[in-house]
DNA sequence: TTCTATTGTTCAAGAAATTCGAACAATAGA
DNA sequence: TCTATTGTTCGAATTTCTTGAACAATAGAA
């Protein structure tokens, strides 16, 4: 467990952002952590291999989207919400309203996850 | 050239148009789109072998964030707003609103276009 | 201290995406 | 019909997903 790098304000690219957003897994992983805060990669309760998890946050956090700080063995991840609104305003926010527009359509057709 | 296949509204999932915008050439596209209206491949001078554009320009199709219509031997594209609006409320205003913002700080740098 | 459990990362290998030039297909117009 | 224009598709080389296995770092018990 090395340290983490999370990438400086100029560093966060738009491409890079929406390019770590455009994953259904870590889309996933970012609603989560819009609604609990700051979790670990247990905490988050997704259904795949944990090197394949390990690899997706760190993409997210590569990108800018996420930052990780490490407390004992774990590591606590959270948004950089309020960087991601200065440099993309209204973006996150626009993200995070149709994964829960996209949500409440599942949901209507019956389908308790997708994945894909 | 054959048809060219536009998904329904239903098959437009987030993770599909962020992964779509998540490219620095197809984020060009995307905003040349935005401020010309319909444009050929040619239209668009992105600086790039055609056969990538092509491919560029399947993957937003298929994704949903443009449509495509012939006349003649030539190939329009536009943005599907309305559909995407829809949608995803807010979220393609907030990633054309960035890219502007984006440019802004490039061009404050001397930089005349990054597609990296 | 040493042993063990917990939590993630890194590595290696196979599957998918990007890039390009070359070849192909469809239409327009001479 | 011939040729130019405009894009798409194909094949091959280079870069991203996905996984299990091995590894590293810390915490806590013995």
């Amino acid at each position: 467990m090395r340290l983490l790098c999370h990438p400086d304000h100029k560093d966060i690219t738009l491409a890079g952002v929406l390019y770590a957003l455009g994953d259904p897994i870590r889309l996933a992983v970012v609603q989560r952590l819009a609604v609990q805060g700051e979790l670990t990669c247990v905490a988050l309760e997704i259904p795949i291999a944990k090197s394949t998890l390990s690899h997706h946050l760190k993409v997210l956090r590569e990108s800018g989207v996420i930052c990780s700080r490490r407390e004992g063995t774990q590591h606590l991840s959270s948004l950089r919400r309020e960087e991601l609104d200065t440099l993309f305003p209204g973006l996150l926010a626009a993200v995070l309203r149709a994964c829960v527009l996209a949500e409440a359509q599942l949901s209507k057709k019956g389908s308790t996850q997708a994945w894909n």
